[in-house]
DNA sequence: CGCTGTAGGCGTGCGGTGTACGCTTACGAC
DNA sequence: GTCGTAAGCGTACACCGCACGCCTACAGCG
């Protein structure tokens, strides 16, 4: 019976959201989400309880549209387009990569993708023990892979740098870290991601025979 | 000529590390690590341009007993040590783990220990790209197994809240969740690494023929 | 011994943060 | 038209990192 909302908690996160694009993470505050949106700091809280709150809810707006049916094709091919899904949902956020590490148990869209993952183990022949240690590896490399690349891509300056060390002390480092900068982020990730699934593969062999 | 130092680098380190483990890595700050010391907050700048600095040195500090000499063994033996002995001495500080993520391009410790990675894989028979990707697949599995760890162990709150899912919307998390409840968290890095390198003996098997 | 210059140590203050608390005000239902 | 509820906001507090300037302990020198 009292006046209606005039907000949305997707208003909250959009808004959150265009702060962090545009400012970078750092600039991310309360005070800030209120200018975008136009009123007083304090009114946020009337939609959320916490900036912990309104953090899970930019992580949730950005993993929402993560489409979790598996496509056609082997099981380590619906893996690799699963996670690669995940991958570029974040990479159109990048800044908010350290947030959806802090909320990642708290995304809905994240256990809605955790199910359908699972779902292609299990056909795949994954049962128990191994089809946890399987989940667990390949979110390890999701996550791994997401915070190497958003704090020290490999055509980076920390790559620059070792590149230039000095080649007495680390002569292996100097010159993987000059091959590095040649190798494009995707390309990183999708290797990694097939190492992954080859020994993962050897695995299951293992298992069955 | 003047008044010699009073402390040294490794001193700030200790005292904010032992701020960190007595009250967490929130209750770091310029002020907590100065009344560690017994002085005032800016004296610290003395030593210190930044607080990014001394985070630096706090993870340079933590990293620096990890021993670097490759133990007898296959290639895999040498590799699984090595990254064991990083998890090791992270894990004593566990709220060290975002430090060591934001500050591992410029830790010493850290460049030492690559390039002994290096060195066991290049014995191994990597060259050129292959061996970009395989370290920075292992150091992707190093980093997302720490990040998982310390903020989603699989024994933790997160794994219980899953295993009591509606079974009728996500019956493989909710049964994975109840078993991954009893998987311990040194077998499922060890595992992992395990999966990661099974995987890279096939490529480096499919290299050679 | 006393002087002197360097650099260690500290106090104050500024601009920022998250948020507790209480007020005013818009609105839907009777 | 009146009233109750909840939206929205202003103020205030405790904390943060750090710029700046002051005082002072000390090593080297005459």
């Amino acid at each position: 019976m009292p006046r209606p909302r005039s907000l949305s908690h997707d208003d909250l996160a959009a808004a959150a959201l265009a702060v962090i694009d545009r400012d970078g993470l750092a600039a991310l505050s309360m005070r800030a989400v209120a200018v975008e949106l136009g009123m007083g700091t304090m009114s946020l809280y009337r939609y959320v309880s916490d900036r912990e709150q309104l953090e899970g809810l930019v992580v949730e707006r950005v993993l929402a549209g993560v489409d979790v049916s598996p496509p056609p094709g082997s099981w380590t091919d619906q893996v690799t387009a699963l996670v690669e899904r995940v991958r570029a949902a974040v990479r159109v956020h990048p800044e908010v990569v350290p947030l959806t590490m802090t909320h990642r148990h708290t995304s809905a869209a994240l256990l809605r993708w955790t199910e359908a993952i699972l779902g292609v183990l299990a056909g795949a022949g994954f049962t128990g023990r191994r089809r946890v240690l399987a989940l667990r590896a390949l979110l390890g490399h999701l996550v791994g892979s997401l915070q190497l690349e958003h704090l020290g891509p490999l055509s980076g300056a920390g790559t620059g740098i070792m590149a230039g060390l000095p080649r007495e002390e680390f002569p292996l480092l100097a010159e993987t870290a000059r091959e590095a900068r040649e190798v494009p982020p995707g390309e990183e990730f999708g290797q990694g991601l097939a190492v992954l699934l080859a020994g993962l593969r050897t695995f299951l062999a293992m298992d069955e025979g």
